[in-house]
DNA sequence: ACATTAAGTGATT
DNA sequence: AATCACTTAATGT
């Protein structure tokens, strides 16, 4: 079960002012779920907004064949994007919500959530906040979906380069490396850059230097 | 200065 | 993931 010391004030304190604390504390329910528990569904309408208190739910697509999509976790401290949204909009739930672990939450009616945004601007922060950090998750996740399989099978073909020469810096043009893969040179490049804003390599002309966290 | 090759990027399939 | 089309950057003559 949740630990009972885990206090509203103690989790949000500060980020909220005092006086919505103690609207919180007034409106909201506590709610407690044990690991995987499912607490929400894709269509169900969406009543209450959580404040995770303690624990880890997570949130998730499910497609018709039954595969499953993470989307993002929401822990201590932490709203749900998705509920906000939907909520505010009036809007069914797009995505299914299971306690990832033991949790406690406090839950509080969108209609009050609704007044708090205009009322009090640490708690737009907080929403805006929330919803812009998931989304990141989010946009991270389908990145890591869309490119796994050339994703690890390049970083596996610059190892073993790597490997070979006993050098970290890899003499070969992105068409080379296609040639090689099998594959297309827009795909490798793509891939490169990728890996690059990840700080994984650095990139020059005919060379790329591999980074300590490969 | 100009031509050639390598790399980056949007759009489409 | 591949292809196309196009741009931009780097390099050689």
């Amino acid at each position: 079960m949740a630990n009972e010391t885990v206090s509203l004030k103690g989790v949000y304190s500060s980020m909220f002012e005092s006086s919505l604390l103690d609207e919180i504390e007034e409106k909201s329910m506590l709610f407690t779920a044990t690991a995987g528990q499912d607490l929400i569904k894709a269509g169900q309408s969406i009543k209450v907004v959580p404040l995770m208190l303690s624990g880890t739910l997570k949130v998730s697509r499910i497609n018709e064949e039954g595969q499953e999509l993470l989307l993002y976790y929401v822990k201590s401290g932490q709203g749900c994007a998705m509920t906000f949204s939907c909520g505010m909009m009036s809007k069914p739930s797009q995505v299914e919500g299971v306690a990832e672990e033991d949790l406690s939450m406090l839950c509080v009616p969108v209609n009050v959530m609704e007044e708090w945004m205009p009322k009090y601007p640490s708690w737009r922060k907080f929403v805006m906040a929330t919803i812009v950090d998931e989304f990141i998750d989010v946009i991270k996740n389908v990145d890591e979906v869309t490119f796994k399989k050339m994703d690890e099978r390049l970083i596996g073909y610059l190892k073993e380069k790597s490997r070979i020469t006993g050098s970290s810096l890899i003499n070969l043009s992105h068409q080379q490396i296609a040639d090689d893969m099998g594959t297309n040179r827009v795909v490798i490049s793509r891939l490169l850059k990728k890996f690059e804003n990840d700080k994984k390599l650095l990139l020059f002309r005919n060379q790329i230097k591999l980074l300590k966290d490969m």
